[in-house]
DNA sequence: GCAGTATTCGACAGTGCGTCGAAATTTTTG
DNA sequence: CAAAAATTTCGACGCACTGTCGAATACTGC
């Protein structure tokens, strides 16, 4: 009784490529890793590889697309009126936390998009989407008087981007308390920059 | 009547080779610049370039710590007491202004840096020795009551330098008004976030 | 103009990338 | 279940760039 076609053996020589690439990105930098490793890993040859993605950052760029959309399902304060900051805390706290679960990928991702169109698209976009969701709630409190009008909505979205990738580069290997920590410093400094 | 030795042929071969190196990372990616490029833009075979440099980042290692000794010499904020807008305004213009003649070797610097150890120390260092000075300066401000104490010193001064690099990312190719409104945004912004 | 140093270069070897077409395997179909 | 069709695998090849060596050549001071 076939119901369901399982997944074909391509489909899981793919799977296993993706999760090959997920653990090597993760502790090795991303020149450290040839396709040849990532082959091998999955086991196939170097040209197997080809058969399922074009190029090395194209794994990444598959990879980076999930991560991105963990951060897009974690934007809860967008959705608020005015300071918010528990619903702010919430949110740097869901995206803290898939930021330290991804800390290799995303430092690879950084450096693969030098050199890859479709990564670097990506990431821009996702970094886009982010700064105007992030840009139309603070437009909104400046229009109720609650945010500064002392800079535009756009760049102040831009500074908030901005200070919470630095700090969360502290989060490597942070444990859940300097995890909180470096999400309590986040809510501050955002209150102090974008609010009276 | 020969006073002093002139520059030997090799110092003027390797002052040729930076100011090639110079031009070309101003126009290309990283990548786009190959060491037979810079070897044959200089006059010389791409071996005879080893003579020279090491590898292609030790190059731009060069390039750079001219750049970051500029930057060095227009800290005139560090010094004062308080939140002195005026000379942080001063600051950030001068330093924008380093910014953008050299946005292109800046961003190639970037992205080398992934790759060549001894340049990763050089950018590593020159941004401690930036963020270790606003943070006296702050430490300094946070002891007078005029700085605020909710965030340590060493966290502001690095999302001092956040800001500042996020901003100045604008100024590729920016008029000098544009310049100074980016300027004015960031001081704006320093303010609220590091002053009462 | 000669000894010693500085500079240049061609030949070679290594690494990784990406393409091609043929072979092997899996899946579908009758 | 066997033949047809598709999917999957791989070895051979060519390409671009890097870095090393040693021999040849060009400078330099004396």
């Amino acid at each position: 009784m076939r119901r369901k076609a399982g997944p074909s053996k391509g489909d899981l020589r793919e799977a296993a490529i993706l999760d090959v690439a997920r653990r090597m990105f993760a502790e090795r930098s991303y020149e450290a890793v040839t396709i040849d490793d990532l082959a091998a890993g999955a086991g196939i040859s170097r040209t197997g590889f080809y058969f399922y993605f074009p190029t090395k950052p194209a794994v990444l760029t598959a990879l980076m697309a999930r991560v991105s959309d963990d951060f897009a399902a974690s934007h809860v304060w967008f959705d608020s009126t005015g300071p918010a900051p528990d619903l702010l805390r919430e949110q740097l706290l869901m995206s803290a936390r898939i930021w330290r679960a991804n800390a290799g990928l995303l430092s690879c991702s950084a450096t693969a998009a030098a050199s890859s169109e479709p990564l670097r698209d990506l990431l821009t976009h996702s970094k886009a989407r982010y700064d105007e969701r992030a840009a139309a709630k603070i437009r909104r409190d400046q229009a109720n008087g609650t945010a500064t009008t002392a800079i535009t909505a756009e760049r102040l979205a831009e500074m908030i981007s901005a200070i919470r990738d630095t700090q969360y580069g502290r989060l490597d290997q942070a444990t859940d308390t300097e995890l909180r920590n470096v999400v309590d410093t986040l809510v501050t400094a955002i209150q102090r920059l974008v609010y009276h």
